[in-house]
DNA sequence: CGCGAATGCCAGCGTACGTTTACATTCTGC
DNA sequence: GCAGAATGTAAACGTACGCTGGCATTCGCG
């Protein structure tokens, strides 16, 4: 899913926490950040750290992906297509819309 | 290209805003944030706010993707060993801290 | 070279972020 | 319906984020 702002980024990692069947506590204590600071991240405060919301999107094993339009997307290996790439993308189940 | 931390987001940051051949001051007032915050965000201060974040990189035209790996494919050096954690998750009686 | 733009960096200041603690509310399973 | 966890909020407080202004340094091009 492409983000555009803090709530929707809120949202996705709420939704993946929920999909991994994590609290809130198990979560914050293991991104090292706050209960508090967790629900809020979650509900779209939108001046929280970028540093803490890698940390908790790392601890909840979210791929975070930044490219511009027309690029390729997770590009593992320099000297892999994108043909192949694609193939493998669509080879693999993604649900969780 | 996939992000772990604040550093390498300001880096992708920089390349696309040198790419656009646009100077900081111009990013800066599109996105709304000041000069000296834009200088701190490219060189990989993590303590930046995730809505000023996510307002240069729209400036920027750069798309930002988060999702979950499909299955448990290949995890790359996962900080947080997940599998254990939910087993003592269901394990504990959840005593207070 | 030299000039100007671009960027890095410092000080000072107002403001609010993040934390802990506490309580209220919602959501479970029994 | 109840007990307990899970989550939402709020107050109080230390800290530093982000802003403006200024100046130093580097970069780019004529």
């Amino acid at each position: 899913m492409d983000i555009r702002t803090p709530g929707e980024l809120g949202a996705v990692a709420r939704g993946r926490r929920r999909a991994l069947g994590l609290s809130q506590v198990k979560v914050a204590e293991a991104a090292g950040v706050s209960r508090v600071w967790l629900a809020e991240f979650e509900n779209g405060k939108p001046t929280v750290e970028l540093g803490r919301v890698l940390a908790v999107l790392t601890a909840l094993e979210l791929i975070v992906d930044v490219s511009a339009p027309g690029e390729a997307v997770s590009k593992a290996a320099p000297e892999l297509d994108l043909d192949s790439l694609m193939e493998e993308y669509n080879r693999e189940p993604h649900d969780r819309d």
